[in-house]
DNA sequence: AATGATTATACGATATAGCGTATAATGCAG
DNA sequence: CTGCATTATACGCTATATCGTATAATCATT
């Protein structure tokens, strides 16, 4: 169960997948991080846009962190991209 | 060597060290993500407003990928930022 | 179907990324 | 010390996050 995140919305899905599996809603969520429900809404929903600050807030408030490693070949029961 | 990046800055940092074991400068790694070299320098700096869509740009540009895990204790040896 | 809870979206406001372009500051080899 | 390469910073511009506040849409349970 290694949680690669590439993109965006991928970081946002595993942001939602921990929130709901600490039975937080997004209100909750927003509380401990000092951000607005709706901010934390479009963060799940992958917007690009989002500060990496932010979003650093956010895992930290989950007891989530990031690791930067060398790509590795992703197994096909890995992937949720495609199509 | 667990690369842990826990903030913009340790993200930043962890750039920077494999952007130059890569051999590339700030202008190189900005030409392969159609960003400027300045918008590199502010990244590498640890900007926290910088973009999450930017940031993963940069790593894949890097051959980088995050991975999403539950925090785990750190190593003093590991710390970077202890003043 | 109805209701309460949760999540998505809207609007005006403020702050700031990243742009292009340019220069200043720093680093480094000789 | 000098000169070139690299990195940091500046200015005006456009786009957009996030804010506060509010409402609309969706979900889940009965």
């Amino acid at each position: 169960m290694t949680d690669i995140a590439r993109s965006p919305k991928q970081i946002g899905a595993l942001i939602r997948k921990r929130r709901r599996a600490k039975d937080l809603n997004q209100t909750e969520l927003g509380a401990k991080t000092s951000l607005r429900q709706a901010t934390i809404s479009t963060i799940e929903n992958g917007e690009e846009a989002t500060r990496i600050g932010t979003i650093c807030d956010v895992l930290a408030a989950l007891d989530l962190e990031f690791v930067i490693r060398p790509r590795r070949t992703v197994k096909p029961s890995d992937l949720e991209d495609v199509f």
